[in-house]
RNA sequence: GGGCGGAUACCAAAGCGGCCAAAUGGACCAGACUGUAAAUCUGGCGGCUCAGCCUUCGCAGGUUCGAAUCCUGCUCCGCCCA
């Protein structure tokens, strides 16, 4: 989705704070916001508003979108929106959250990570109005000197005043001297930038507090905090995150995004409206009355605004079909067997070597299992009989409801 | 620098010479129920050409008819003292 165009004259402050206040954790100081939008309005000058993005992990998720969102309605309010590729901080890790320390990414990595996260930022900002930069252009080619120079200006004291490094430290975990540091590379760009106002995950408070104490120590004022909140995955426990498998993909198709979203735990949906829509807070209320119908509408908003509306019309038709008629999803992945695959001497092959040949289960023996369980299902007849194999043909496999392929064998 | 203790499957954690592919809980997968989700119940949860066979209990050797369990060395980790 792409941004209307810049405005010339900014809004009145107060629409542009109802706005911007949306589904905001932390504000620091929300009368330090208002004063900065006034003076803006006045001069006709947009605010610099950073968002620091470490290319640590390759793709984005709608977590990550959350901050991303609340850039955009700057950017639409007609502010100026940096968006700053982490490419030397990557390399420290930050410790935020963390228990322990990360393991460092090379710089191809970083690299090549930056790039296809750099294609997904776009379906939510205007990346053709935005300023990339990098903080390897000062860190890059600061010398030692310089970082011990940097890291005089915070004490130890005040680094462990941070939950984590807290927790950690009683707890006898290791905590690594450049873990310290990585706070003050953070805010040390705000300095750089001359940010009026960062932006980060609730979990970001402590870095960009930093950064308002380095500002305000070179003599610039202090930028304005803000946070989001950190959306939990589909599991409705844990942050929202690729390892945990529990994420939904921007790059994702429409039906693979929409059968996500309908799988999203019912206590979820207001917090899912507030930070992945806009549908305004005072609509969605009565919508909670009913979590299906509710569900239904957040997943149309939620892939129309990645996929466009008659995307999500078809997925949710599609949703409709195969999980409340017991369909076969359109689109199906299409397997054939490989030269190498096991075939019995009749030219057969296994319903559980075919099962997991295709990908529909992680081993043959685990496609055993599921046959047994009753959780296999060809041309939507349930399997009962492990030793059952597919002659030439093309059969639609399912397993469970939402793995399917169709099998297509030659003679 | 000195003194202890530990490394078991995705995670946590039993096992301490055969009855161990390895208890139990969590996570996860499938089934029943449910127009979503949740809850509940059932089954599964190393691999294979699967009533059998093969590979696993930090790594490498050794003792034994037989080892996750005993011995030796190595690596890593935690605790306590300095």
């Amino acid at each position: 989705m792409v941004g209307e165009p810049t405005a010339v004259s900014f809004l009145p402050v107060d629409e542009q704070l109802q706005i911007l206040e949306r589904g905001v954790v932390d504000l620091v100081h929300r009368d330090d916001l208002r004063r900065r939008l006034e003076q803006s309005r006045t001069s006709g000058k947009p605010l610099r508003v950073k968002f620091g993005i470490d290319p640590s992990s390759p793709d984005i998720h709608l977590g990550h979108t959350v901050p991303l969102r609340k850039l955009r309605d700057f950017q639409r309010l007609g502010h100026r929106v940096i968006v700053l590729w982490g490419t030397a901080t990557a390399m420290v890790g930050d410790p935020t959250g963390r228990n322990k320390t990360r393991p460092p990414l090379t710089r191809e990595m970083v690299e090549s990570n930056k790039q296809t996260y750099r294609a997904q930022v776009g379906a939510v900002l205007d990346v053709s109005n935005i300023e990339e930069r990098e903080n390897g252009e000062w860190f890059h080619r600061q010398s030692f000197m310089d970082c011990i120079s940097l890291a005089s200006r915070y004490t130890v004291a005040r680094m462990l005043e941070r939950d984590d490094f807290q927790k950690r430290h009683r707890e006898q975990q290791p905590i690594a001297v450049h873990e310290f540091l990585y706070p003050l590379l953070q805010g040390w760009d705000s300095v750089e930038l001359q940010c009026d106002i960062e932006i980060g995950g609730s979990d970001q408070l402590f870095n960009l507090l930093v950064g308002r104490d380095l500002q305000t120590q070179a003599g610039q004022t202090p930028q304005v905090c803000l946070t989001m909140p950190l959306l939990e995955g589909l599991d409705g426990a844990q942050k929202m995150s690729k390892s945990l498998g529990n994420y939904v993909g921007v790059a994702e198709s429409a039906s693979a995004q929409f059968g996500k979203l309908m799988r999203v735990p019912n206590a979820l949906l207001e917090k899912y409206f507030l930070l992945l829509t806009d549908v305004p807070v005072a609509a969605v209320q009565p919508l909670l009355g009913n979590p299906l119908e509710a569900k239904f509408a957040l997943a149309d908003a939620v892939v129309a605004g990645y996929h466009g509306v008659e995307a999500a019309r078809a997925a949710r038709a599609e949703y409709d079909r195969v999980h409340q008629q017991g369909g076969v999803p359109d689109d199906l992945p299409e397997w054939r067997p490989a030269a190498d695959t096991r075939r019995l001497p009749d030219g057969r092959i296994t319903l559980p070597t075919a099962i997991a040949a295709a990908g529909l289960a992680a081993s043959s023996s685990e496609a055993r299992r599921l046959i047994q369980g009753k959780g296999v299902r060809i041309d939507g007849a349930v399997v009962a009989d492990v030793n059952a194999a597919l002659g030439p043909g093309s059969y639609v496999a399912q397993v469970g409801k939402a793995r399917a392929a169709r099998l297509v064998i030659d003679g």
